[in-house]
DNA sequence: CGATACCTTGATCGATCTCAATGTCGGTGG
DNA sequence: CCACCGACATTGAGATCGATCAAGGTATCG
């Protein structure tokens, strides 16, 4: 509700477009960028906590989650989304949110679709894109399946860390994470307080700590000991397109 | 080990595959069906319980799933797989077995990719597989995060018996499955005990029973209740290739 | 008949949930 | 400037679900 001064960056140009080489279209020669611009139907700015009600867009800055709800009313967070990701609500009953404050890309259905048709390689990417949400998705079922909440978190903590420092953005050693305690614990399947007691332990132990939005790796072998971390990185074995 | 005369049938000819109507070639038209045959570097008979090692292959017929294990050699089942699936390996660290004796194309990754970079619409058929392994593994992350031991089990059963429909392997009342107690419990994140508690308490309400090798629900209406079943049966948003 | 694989049951233990406070901090209105 | 408020984090105690450990039971197969 809050208005703030708005310091989310909207998105401009696809010719500049900065996280373009994170995103679906990274595979579009920049002689053809005007033809993604043709499936980009709006730019929208969505606030920390609202509903995402665009059904395809690629995120250009701040975070979001898909979630849904049990029957009982209990939230299971299904993945979260950084920038440059794409996004499709309503593939099945999950609604996407906003986490933080949110500019993106709305795409248009069907003119994406004709071009993907049109463009075997931005298909291509597109289930590049699908891979890896599937390996994510795989490592978070084991992770809820086989570890306990200490193991759940650091693994959590580690995916997220990884996969800003692709973007570069996050060092070493850490990464702002715009997490709250609540968010890991419906993404992790383990109630708020325990959560918290998982997150006081790492600390504890000095092998991580996350407070106020920041991740602080303090000793990352301990880290993805705990985490039962695969040392294999996800390798797409069919989608070998150029990036 | 035991030899048993094999009645798994091998896959033949593919212009006349039982199960393509399912499965990624299904948008190739019958008149460029050499072009799938050139795709399939070898037909394979797997028997139940062994590894499969070839990294991408068409399921014929029987069942495999998919697996890892945590350090400390816990196994969870990231997914099964039935006749029409589309099956990769080692896109992360997860091993792939036969459930059953199986019979399988395996596909050459090389001619595939060629081929789907010719042929947008393959891609997107590929693409659309990988949204239903999406949706499946959200709702199993729903399961493992949010719901009680029946409520997965329930869940896990019906997940089952609708793929098995789809194809015309179950009516509506029940359907062979050839797992094991103790698949369903890696596949849950439960103990081999519990799942059978779990079991016995379907049985006992009168809501669902599976036993030797057959599923029989009972009470559909309870099950889907118990299972938190979403009536929404997870439509892609952006593959709505031909079928 | 014994062996093996799978299923079932019981007793106990432990991780995690639930419920109920308390603490902290930034923001807001007076 | 201060008192209050709301959102979030933290802590404690007791209740529970499911894990573990330990036996049996059952069926199939050689």
């Amino acid at each position: 509700m809050v208005a703030k001064n708005s310091p989310i960056p909207l998105p401009g140009s696809c010719a500049a477009c900065a996280v373009r080489p994170f995103a679906l279209f990274r595979v579009v020669p920049q002689a053809r960028v005007g033809e993604i611009a043709r499936v980009r139907s709006a730019v929208r700015l969505v606030r920390a906590n609202e509903a995402i009600r665009d059904s395809v867009f690629t995120l250009y800055a701040g975070w979001a989650f898909s979630w849904t709800t049990t029957p009982d009313g209990r939230r299971q967070i299904l993945d979260f989304h950084l920038p440059g990701d794409l996004v499709e609500r309503s593939e099945d009953g999950a609604e996407v949110s906003a986490l933080t404050d949110t500019s993106f890309c709305v795409l248009a259905k069907d003119r994406l679709c004709e071009f993907m048709g049109r463009d075997p390689g931005l298909a291509l990417s597109y289930a590049d894109g699908l891979v890896r949400d599937r390996a994510r998705l795989r490592e978070r079922l084991t992770s809820l399946g086989r570890r306990d909440a200490m193991g759940r978190v650091a693994h959590l903590l580690l995916e997220l860390h990884g996969r800003l420092s692709r973007r570069g953005g996050a060092d070493r050693t850490g990464a702002p994470l715009p997490l709250k305690q609540a968010h890991l614990a419906d993404a992790l399947g383990l109630s708020v307080e325990h959560a918290n007691r998982a997150l006081a332990a790492l600390r504890r132990d000095g092998v991580a700590s996350f407070q106020k939005g920041r991740l602080d790796i303090l000793d990352r072998t301990a880290m993805e000991d705990l985490a039962g971390w695969s040392t294999t990185p996800a390798q797409p074995v069919l989608t070998r397109i150029g990036a």
